[in-house]
DNA sequence: TACATATATTCCTATATTGGAATATATGTA
DNA sequence: TACATATATTCCAATATAGGAATATATGTA
């Protein structure tokens, strides 16, 4: 079996720096295609695949302007990164504290030394 | 060129469904290869080589104990995505109330307009 | 209509997986 | 030491990129 494909989620999709420099870059505005090709200095038919796979799974859409397409982030489609972040947040000085995770620490060592 | 590296850096790394898996596995309680096994119901070596990619960007550590090794998630790795996801945040409903979003799109698409 | 512009798509190559099977390595135990 | 257990690694096949170059498509304009 082959990889994931970059199209498989938004995880997959995010994999990939460039498409992530390229939703930083349109989450300030839209731009059209050649817009993004001056503002990251890439080739144009590389922006345009890297679109593609972003809209693919829903992280931008695209709207024409005349002969323009004019991409748009949807910042919605990325909560569920948010989501999935979020049940790690408390591991590292959300609602537990140092001593709540030193002390769970602890005892998941214990338990597992003992059974050992 | 080919596809960036799975150990590129946190984000490649999370992007394999079945790596997420493991993360939301382990944060519960550290365990060893075997034990994963079983949880997972995956052959071994399939659990080896992804905690091997997790293990590589730094997500998990390993300890031994008699034959077995323990691994264990450190749930600070994921941070970058937390804070790379946090800018966005704002644009679902954070700070910015939805009609401050849409005045802003509004002038996004006014500013559009008038250029083109 | 003919031409120019904006963008997408196709073809190509190099590369890096993922998963399975087999095997190697390390360590505990009789 | 011989054997069993736990885990990692290697070899293999299939697949999916990412990027470059060339080309196709769509649309605006003279």
């Amino acid at each position: 079996m082959a990889r994931t494909k970059t199209t498989y989620d938004v995880f997959s999709a995010i994999g990939e720096p460039k498409r992530r420099a390229l939703i930083e870059k349109l989450i300030v505005e839209e731009m059209s295609v050649n817009e993004l090709v001056n503002a990251m200095q890439w080739r144009q038919p590389m922006v345009s695949k890297h679109l593609a796979v972003l809209k693919d799974v829903g992280i931008v859409t695209e709207r024409r302007l005349g002969r323009s397409r004019i991409y748009q982030v949807r910042p919605e489609k990325l909560r569920p990164i948010q989501e999935w972040i979020h049940q790690f947040e408390k591991y590292w000085g959300g609602t537990m504290d140092q001593l709540d995770v030193y002390l769970e620490d602890i005892q998941r060592k214990g338990d597992r030394n003992d059974k050992q």
